[in-house]
DNA sequence: TCTGTGCCTTGACCCAGATCAAAGCGACGC
DNA sequence: GCGTCGCTTTGATCTGGGTCAAGGCACAGA
């Protein structure tokens, strides 16, 4: 990884700071984050941790996107979570990371070596019961997820995905999306089938049927733009929403 | 649901004592638990909660087995939650359920009203600890699922459900499934397909299909014996074991 | 004993999405 | 400018699992 040496923001300057792990900590106990944590940054593309490995730390996202991902042996792949900022990876209590994990883009991160989080933890109930809502949170969004994976269609499953980007963009603005709407998608065709259940090429066809039928214009290959969000909404099949708002 | 007015017994004494969410709970604490929980039965078939329903209480399931699903409006129905013995239901802070709840076979919870067991949860860490490690193996056992949903081949599926069956059924023994085993299944071939984001009728050829192969075999519908578990991993593709042993 | 009812199995056929193959399109180094 | 590398698109064909349809089996109630 990248060191990170020259960047370091007071806590209560954090732009995750009120979503995170440490949402519900007072001043006393963020000077105490403040003390432990560290920053490391993570180029596009780049393996965080692979799955088995000893996992020594534990971290939240800055700014960026990373995925969890499983593999089989013959080499199937499915991601298994998206992180955006203000998530969470890594669990408290246990020695090896059952994932990959790994950054779709430049990705930035605030970490802290597993034991004296544990310590902090054991002392500070804000910060347990911040990750007890958050793993609820993540649980409902993986079941969300499984009810894509399980019963969508192709096209389902791509509305859903611009559906949660945009709802995760958005938020980081403090707003929901409506109307017409614009964001960058941190994944490649790749990424987005292996969280699919697709391959990559329906995933591409999936996304130029959605521009013929006027549901979104693309700019380059990542940049989207959705005239009628709730036109995309209906097209991902929910009832009534596109999933949690986190 | 059944009124299940004469039986109750000590949380002492209860077969679930030390897997559920009181697993980490001292006899103090134990005695106010005993004090506000109470017991509640339902047939198999019973739905105990329709999603979207207020749901004023939160609960453990002492016997029997539940599923949670979701279901789009035109009926396409995904189960993203099979809960066995002492499996949580429930969360705190929440009004409302997101998912339906239903008993796939006769089932005895142990409850608790919302409001109680929030406040008895904020006064004893011990029960918000517990609740978070059940939390976090559900989230993995979640992301587990939406490998198999994603990834594997019906075959592979109904060999990995076969495998977590076996596994959670051989755990209230407190063993670890080996050579031959057997086990009921607690779910119809719908609630199989609902689960494994299949239709009854593949659900049923492949298991036709595996007892043609020697790798099961059927005693009625429901009572399966594997006469090696070892060959059943292998078919549920899994690297090297089948998942979580909770 | 007969008949319904709820599951489950099996067969025939079909189609959404996978697979295999070939270009297209920037961006970047030389 | 020009090759090449990573990513993406598009086309042609194939197939696993879905869909539709017909029975089978076991138990319950009359």
């Amino acid at each position: 990884m990248l060191a990170t040496p020259n960047l370091s923001v007071r806590c209560g300057a954090c732009p995750i700071r009120h979503r995170a792990v440490c949402a519900k900590c007072e001043a006393s106990e963020l000077a105490q984050l403040d003390e432990v944590k560290y920053y490391r940054s993570f180029e596009a593309g780049q393996v965080l941790v692979w799955s088995g490995d000893r996992m020594d730390f534990v971290a939240s996202v800055v700014s960026g996107v990373a995925t969890l991902t499983q593999v089989l042996e013959d080499g199937r792949t499915q991601t298994v979570g998206l992180l955006f900022p203000s998530d969470f990876v890594g669990r408290p209590g246990r020695e090896r990371a059952p994932y990959n994990v790994i950054a779709t883009t430049d990705l930035l991160m605030c970490c802290f070596r597993k034991k004296p989080f544990e310590d902090l933890m054991a002392r500070t109930p804000h910060i347990g019961e911040r990750l007890l809502e958050m793993t609820l949170d993540e649980l409902d969004a993986a079941r969300q997820w499984m009810l894509l994976l399980g019963r969508k269609t192709a096209r389902e499953k791509i509305a859903s995905l611009l559906v949660i980007v945009a709802q995760r963009d958005a938020s980081l603005h403090l707003s929901a999306p409506k109307g017409k709407v614009s964001f960058d998608l941190p994944l490649t065709r790749e990424a987005m089938a292996d969280y699919l259940g697709l391959t990559l090429e329906t995933v591409s066809r999936q996304i130029s049927s959605l521009k013929r039928d006027g549901l979104i214009a693309l700019e380059g290959k990542r940049h989207i733009t959705v005239p009628d969000f709730d036109r995309l909404l209906e097209e991902a099949g929910d009832d009534s929403d596109g999933g949690h708002l986190v």
